[in-house]
DNA sequence: TATGATAACTGGTAAAGACCACTTAACATC
DNA sequence: GATGTTAAGTGGTCTTTACCAGTTATCATA
């Protein structure tokens, strides 16, 4: 069950080995799975390794632990994509509908001042990439994306790959290993301008939900400040938060 | 500096003597903490107390680990409330606005079936407490909140104390011990109702932003279904969010 | 000068053992 | 029957020790 000579941790390969009991619904909700001194002996491993691989459930929200009492299984409901960032493309494959998009802009400008406090750039002379882009859920227009990226020196992104690969976060994790991993995110209401309102085929003054967000990498430099202008008719943002701990 | 008669476990203590030099700025963003066996000689701890506490405040925001360089202060920006859920009432407080709000309904009701599924009630026969207030920022109205509480048989909250305290949460906590843990949330653009808009005080029509919240306490139970619509004008909408570990 | 090995640092994983605090059920006592 | 005690279970904390893996600067070598 557990490969001492895997190169996948010890306590990793417990946690998966759980993880699929509980997927697999070989334990019901609020069901106790074995005690830590069971699983020690069980698979043959020491109590820290088994307190880890259960740590890292607890913490994705797949097991839940009572001082005295044992160690449970969460209820589905709260298993599984806790607090995934995910972008536009991943957002409409969830729901269900094809995403695609429509390059309006693309290019290296200089930020405004709002853009260089979001991306906390000091340097006057420093330039982002701005994406603006339309997009689409089933082929109908859902939002209008305009995005800026802060990029090291070295590091590019060209108009092609944005069309071939459709999501940036995927182009930034495969070619340069850098991973989202922290964002503030703002929602608020707005009104279509008449430019707005004709890209997104609906009226104007019609509202709009609007999202603005920033992000930041696993090195906690900020990449992203990116505004996304939803139909306030065709979208519902959804987020699951957890208390701090 | 560690006190070990102390009832705060160790790693505890630490990790808050570690949370205190950073926010008294003794280290500056992306420096270098000492290391973990400079850590360990220095306070006389073992390896993994340290790396508990280290693991800690890596989970709450405020450092950052290199393997092979080090671990590392993250950015002001990224420390702190990371993920809290917050309160109507504590939202307005971080706003720099008192709070405020009016009692319209109160008391024990028939969920409707969509209240049932949020709360993952299938007795026929249970019944939750509703609880709808007018929620003022300055004295100002801001947001309508329809609130549907799960209360196991027992506890019971009354309107004095809402009227007293202001805060459900609050009373949750400090009078049954029941933490809100986790919550899924929507967000999304209404038009206000007749009723809506004389309430809040603005024209019938103007855009609201509505949202949903589902609740959950640490032993996992839905505990609370909200709806809570937002002056357009009036509100902007804050989460932060991490990715998933 | 350029290259590559090495050593000394960093955090990551793992074991074995100990004791504490909380919970529960079985038991003895009143 | 009600009450309090005890023992055995649970997870929570902590130490000591060991080795692995990534990073970096130094130094010997080509």
């Amino acid at each position: 069950m557990i490969d001492p000579s895997d190169v996948i941790p010890k306590y990793y390969q417990l946690a998966n080995i759980l993880r699929q009991q509980i997927e697999n619904e070989d334990f019901q909700p609020h069901d106790p799975i074995p005690s830590e001194r069971q699983l020690e002996s069980h698979y043959n491993l020491s109590r820290p390794t088994i307190r880890q691989a259960i740590d890292l459930l607890s913490r994705q929200g797949y097991l839940y632990r009572v001082h005295g009492k044992g160690t449970f299984v969460s209820p589905p409901k709260l298993q599984k994509g806790i607090l995934e960032l995910t972008s536009f493309s991943e957002d409409m494959r969830n729901r269900g509908l094809t995403p695609g998009h429509k390059i309006l802009e693309f290019g290296y400008v200089k930020p405004n001042s709002e853009t260089k406090r979001h991306l906390e750039i000091t340097d006057d002379k420093k330039k982002v990439l701005r994406i603006k882009r339309l997009r689409f859920g089933n082929d109908e227009p859902i939002g209008l994306q305009d995005s800026f990226l802060s990029l090291n020196s070295g590091l590019d992104i060209t108009r092609e790959e944005i069309e071939k690969r459709g999501s940036i976060y995927a182009i930034l994790q495969e070619k340069f290993g850098i991973y989202p991993t922290e964002a503030d995110e703002t929602l608020e209401v707005t009104l279509a301008t008449r430019e707005e309102a004709h890209l997104l085929k609906i009226q104007e003054g019609s509202p709009l939900l609007l999202n603005e967000r920033t992000l930041w990498s696993q090195d906690r430099k900020a990449i992203e400040f990116v505004r996304i202008l939803y139909r306030g008719d065709r979208y519902k943002y959804f987020v699951r938060l957890t208390r701090k701990q």
